[in-house]
DNA sequence: CAGAATCCCACCCGATACTG
DNA sequence: CAGTATCGGGTGGGATTCTG
């Protein structure tokens, strides 16, 4: 077999895994990285309302996990430049999948949605 | 063009659909069903750790999103199935894509966050 | 069996302001 | 420029108990 952990098992660590892709910013900043790597303010701009903090904590995170490289040029003013890993590269795929489904089937969403909410209340 | 949406924007609603993916059981309830209907009870047993009423919640939004069916049948006792709908087989590959990435790829992220964290400390 | 009701808390996230 | 510090709120999730 290729791997032992299965998501469906309590406390099996592909779940923290999945948790993380799953946050809210951390699937962004993988799509404003696919192009290859950016300045913090640049990362900042491409996904629209992330705060400072809460763009850092995601970062971080991810850096944490393997999955971004933080590069700090001795420069003035200072320039940061974080670009996903190999490791990271390979995660683009399934996400990017999901995105696309997620772009692509939105309208369908909202729509299954009104429908529900009306027979709710109707 | 197949599609106006992109998650990078805000209000994006594209946004929102990858919330509901990125839920912590959302996911989980999909690898659950993916092999045809099942009881309130098999989906509970199937999901280790997954308390009634978070299972309740989760089904419910799936089913309001149109992902997911809730059958009721009028026995005594009670039965309830679930099934993807349609639209919710349509998401089961990306969905597949990243759950088989996390399974293989979760000792890599526990190495480097041990990696990380000993750097920090040391 | 399939849930509903209730209570509760951790934590994720956001707004704002400040700094090396 | 690239963050950090601080405070606060909303909510997703959990434990427990009860019911048609």
């Amino acid at each position: 077999m290729d791997t032992d952990f299965d998501v469906l098992k309590v406390d099996c660590p592909s779940r923290v895994v999945l948790q993380r892709i799953g946050d809210k910013w951390a699937p962004l900043v993988f799509q404003a990285l696919k192009g290859g790597p950016l300045r913090f303010s640049r990362v900042r701009s491409t996904i629209q309302g992330v705060t400072p903090k809460v763009l850092t904590q995601t970062l971080r995170t991810l850096e944490r996990d393997g999955l971004v490289r933080r590069t700090v040029f001795a420069e003035i003013p200072p320039r940061v430049e974080y670009e996903l890993t190999p490791l990271g590269l390979t995660l683009l795929a399934p996400l990017d999948a999901v995105r696309t489904w997620a772009e692509g089937n939105a309208a369908q969403i909202l729509a299954a949605r009104d429908d529900y909410d009306e027979r709710q209340a109707g």
